[in-house]
RNA sequence: GGGCGCUUAGCUCAGUUGGUUAGAGCAUCUCGUUUACACCGAGAGGGUCGAGGGUUCGAAUCCCCCAGCGCCCACCA
């Protein structure tokens, strides 16, 4: 064994040559082995649009420790590793480079293919650094398994499934109302539209017979219907009937109707509607047939159509003006303004949501197309079953409770973005010779231009155009999620039947952040059971994973949510790792973090860490400077271990392993891995490690407790301990070994429990101000020097009749007799108290009179405790008598405490 | 408006089916440095477990109510 270990453990000196050793050993690299089961995790691909943050870093940590605790119990783990095209992020992004770079409105100066370039470059780029990033955590993934989902397998895997839901009517073009965001010029899913709250005014108008209010009078224009409640009885007069008024831009005829959505008590109780832009208004609309007029164009400008005095303004402009307009007209009644109301904006662009009225293409989630337990099911109830009946577990429960609520909100799910970097919509419209034309002059790159035509004939799928004439190929793109829904599968080679597919697959679990749980957990559900099912595949093989993990969210100190606006709370995950070694980093985003809880980081808890990780070094440097190479044996029988101290640590050891196992299955990884950290610190290092430096050692179990203890510790921090087994000088890397089992031969209750006692005896020396030492080349294990005029020390009569009761050493009844020091043995361990130090009496006296009094207290109650019937009647047998062996300590105590009293005066 | 959480030491958080006198890390203070480690060791102080009520022999833990904070969903004409 080479001995070149620094006092300290230097990361940066080993974290990258480790990782290349472990890459080039093909440890990371998933076999299938039909003996084995395997375990599988797919990455959660981030965004190729930048850089790696905390959010990243947390679940590489997780996902990495499943791996290689999965990898050591002799599973083939795969952690399939990988990236997302991220549509409409990464071009939004590309988009603002290019425009601080001078060059305006990049889509139509450059044209789609120059910008698809852009944009290909740019995701390539980061394609790399991420890459990077990834290994700097330490993660074990297969890189020979890399997927993007732009590569042409996985858009193979789109093009398939797309196709297959719109023959079976699951994915069909409608017109409905979508999130427009004028800003990125695209829709937006449901779920991709935040809500800010806003300070507005808010404008009271005589309208006709009715006062309205509203908030956004630009889109009132062509309001000519005005609704109330059936049972209003203000306006119950006016149901059915037309009024003539003069509005906005002249007089207009205006129908009144009622339907029992509107809120008597909210406002006026009278509204009017505007179909075109508000959802609820669109359903109303087409309940009773009325038309939807666009009055904002997809530019956020009023429609020239639509107003001779307002058309090509933006909304600000026109809202002004046509209050101004209304109030010369004296039909501004009030103004409210403090009213507070949720703007909407997309969640990628931050632009205001316009709802628009448009045909795209939606996924049907009521349809009952999907073949399911011998019913035939749809989208909706699928998703609701796989969770109900307990096929995909969600960890921690209540967001199964979450889940379910979504599914009950949800709608049709619009898949198409009228931006280019995606998966093309791959669908041919037939059109016209004048819709062609038009089309390619307009340049045709989205297919608002088709809204604008109105495009509205045949529609074929196909990745390439069907013959004949005058077919225009649907320029959008689909929605990023819909490829990332497949992601598990997709990875794996479907829709070929590959032997991955069959041996990998469903996953065991998906790591990720309970953020996404919508976006992309719920669609992975959905796009799963509905490709996989077949009469051949049974239903507990078509879902992505077994379990879902969701993470908390990582924020400041503050607890607000960490920004890169805010450098002084922002952590910059590499940052840390060059400062305090990734190891440290994984640390302190697992330990103290619980499934679903947001959590708080901040430099110093990754500090701590480093610590620890150092730490595990010197205690290894410890051991092994102690050790000579062919000193130790790694097979021992259990009669071979003569000392308590050995056979403690053996069974403690045991003990933790068991636990780390249970914690393992049940998802507690924060559990398991401070346990192993207490375990090493405050077991291994402070009492084995400080009682064998005075004793005989027994090597085989000081390395054997150790090289268990580096085995546990991998999954949590790889690098330092792979590092560490390297001193052992064996030919197998510590990634390859099988985790620990508690080996039940090395299970020595009674040891156990005589050094606990001892540790306690000893703890309870020391606070009576004395000193632990180590005595170099004597017999015994521990020597312990205890204060002077130790029969004041009141705390000490137990321990000194407990001493006294192991041991050969005579006490009188109180226990006051030792004057001198003595060394009495406590199995094979000597302890040894000479008294020295003399203690403040008055002080003494005072802490003695408090604890008296204290001691009176405890004693009453468990008194009064035991004279209860109903306690005696219901409690269990062993918690009256563990009560009543209690009470007949407290009070020995309490007998002695007196006479130290009595003593000291 | 509907739903879901959270509130435990100065700070960050554990506290598994109710069961000894409620724990850890950091911070603070005191003492120490011996065969790994000052990124160290020993010790101390610090909590009416958000408020109130209930169930129970027994509640941080279960139930009710109140307050504060947070999240999700819906919606705001």
């Amino acid at each position: 064994m080479s001995f070149d270990m620094e006092s300290s453990y230097i990361a940066k000196k080993y974290e990258d040559e480790i990782y290349r050793k472990w890459e080039k050993s093909s440890a990371f690299k998933a076999v299938i082995d039909r003996k084995k089961k395997s375990f599988t995790v797919a990455m959660p691909p981030p965004n190729a649009t930048g850089v790696l943050h905390l959010g990243h870093a947390v679940m590489l940590a997780i996902e990495d420790i499943m791996i290689r605790h999965a990898r050591m119990q002799g599973r083939s783990a795969l952690w399939i590793p990988g990236t997302d095209h991220a549509a409409i992020a990464t071009q939004s992004v590309v988009e603002r480079n290019l425009e601080e770079k001078g060059i305006k409105n990049p889509r139509e100066t450059l044209g789609r293919e120059k910008l698809l370039k852009e944009i290909r470059g740019f995701a390539e780029n980061s394609k790399d650094v991420i890459r990077n990033q990834i290994r700097k955590m330490g993660a074990s993934c297969d890189w020979s398994r890399e997927k993007y989902t732009l590569d042409d397998d996985l858009n193979l895997a789109v093009n398939t499934l797309f196709e297959r839901m719109f023959k079976d009517g699951l994915i069909y073009r409608g017109g409905r109302i979508v999130n427009w965001d004028p800003k990125m010029q695209t829709t937006v899913a449901d779920d991709e539209v935040e809500y800010v709250e806003e300070k507005a005014k808010f404008y009271y108008f005589q309208y006709g017979p009715v006062v309205i209010g509203t908030a956004r009078p630009e889109t009132k224009l062509l309001d000519k219907v005005i609704v109330v409640n059936p049972k209003d009885k203000r306006y119950k007069h006016m149901v059915g009937k037309e009024f003539e008024f003069e509005w906005i831009e002249g007089k207009i005829k205006t129908k009144v109707i009622a339907d029992p959505c509107v809120d008597m008590s909210l406002g006026t109780g009278a509204m009017t509607i505007t179909p075109a832009h508000s959802l609820v208004d669109f359903e109303l609309a087409q309940k009773y047939k009325l038309d939807s007029p666009q009055i904002i164009d997809f530019d956020g400008k009023i429609r020239k159509e639509v107003s001779k005095n307002f058309g090509g303004m933006t909304i600000e402009e026109a809202r002004g003006k046509i209050v101004e307009t209304l109030r010369n007209k004296g039909l501004v009644k009030k103004i409210d303004e403090n009213y507070v109301h949720n703007l909407a904006v997309s969640y990628r662009g931050k632009g205001i949501i316009e709802p628009q009225v448009m045909k795209q293409w939606f996924v049907d989630v009521n349809k009952k197309v999907i073949s399911w337990k011998g019913k035939k099911l749809s989208i909706k109830e699928v998703l609701q079953d796989t969770v109900k009946s307990g096929m995909i577990k969600i960890v921690p429960k209540k967001f199964e409770k979450i889940y379910f609520h979504w599914i009950d909100n949800l709608r049709d799910w619009c898949i198409s973005r009228q931006i280019w970097w995606g998966h093309q919509i791959p669908v041919w419209y037939k059109v016209n010779k004048k819709q062609y034309d038009e089309f390619n002059k307009r340049g045709g790159s989205t297919s608002t231009l088709l809204n604008i035509l109105n495009v509205d004939g045949e529609v074929r799928y196909g990745t390439s155009s069907p013959k004949g004439q005058y077919w225009l190929r649907d320029p959008d793109t689909l929605d990023t999620w819909f490829s990332a829904a497949l992601w598990t599968f997709s990875t794996l080679g479907w829709p070929k039947k590959t032997e991955d597919l069959k041996y990998f697959h469903p996953t065991a679990i998906l790591e990720t952040g309970y953020d996404i749980l919508f976006f992309w957990v719920a669609r992975m559900i959905l796009a799963t059971t509905y490709a996989l099912r077949s009469d051949k595949v049974p239903e507990a093989k078509c879902i992505p994973f077994k379990t879902v993990y969701l993470h908390g969210l990582i924020r400041d100190r503050h607890g607000k949510k960490m920004s890169k606006s805010n450098p002084e709370t922002c952590i910059d995950p590499l940052d840390m790792i060059d400062k305090y070694s990734a190891d440290a980093l994984r640390l302190s985003l697992v330990i103290g973090s619980t499934p679903g809880n947001d959590m708080r980081l901040y430099e110093e808890k990754i500090a701590g860490y480093r610590n620890f990780i150092n730490k595990i070094w010197n205690a290894s440097r410890f051991a092994l400077i102690n050790v000579e190479s062919k000193d130790f044996k790694e097979e021992f029988s259990a009669a071979k271990i003569k000392n308590t101290a050995d056979k403690w640590i053996l069974t403690g050891l045991g003990r933790l392993i068991k636990s780390v196992e249970k914690d393992f299955e049940n998802h507690r990884y924060s559990d398991a891995g401070m346990k192993i950290y207490d375990f090493l610190w405050s077991q291994y290092c402070d009492w084995y490690l400080e009682i064998s430096k005075g004793a005989d050692k027994n090597p085989d179990v000081l390395i054997y407790v150790l090289q268990n203890l580096l085995k546990l510790l991998h999954p949590f921090v790889p690098f330092v301990t792979e590092k560490i087994w390297e001193f052992f000088g064996k030919e197998n890397l510590l990634i390859g070994q099988s985790f620990p089992q508690e080996n039940k031969k090395f299970n020595f209750a009674k040891e156990y429990k005589n050094f606990e006692l001892i540790k306690e005896i000893i703890l309870q020396l020391r606070s009576a101000k004395s000193e632990a030492r180590v005595e170099p080349g004597k017999k015994i294990d521990v020597i312990i020097y205890a204060g002077k005029h130790l029969k004041n020390i009141t705390k000490n009569a137990n321990v000194i009749s407990r001493l006294a009761r192991l041991s050969s050493l005579k006490v009188d009844k109180h226990g006051e007799k030792i004057t001198q020091a003595k060394s009495i043995f406590v199995g094979d361990i000597e302890i040894y108290i000479p008294l020295k130090n003399l203690l403040n009496p008055d002080k003494e006296k005072k802490s003695l009179n408090e604890e008296i009094n204290s001691k009176r207290k405890f004693i009453h109650s468990l008194e009064q405790k035991l004279k209860n019937q109903s306690f005696l009647k219901n409690a269990p047998k062993e918690v009256v008598n563990q009560q009543k062996e209690r009470l007949k300590l407290e009070l020995t105590n309490l007998k002695r405490l007196s006479n130290r009293l009595k003593y000291l005066v």
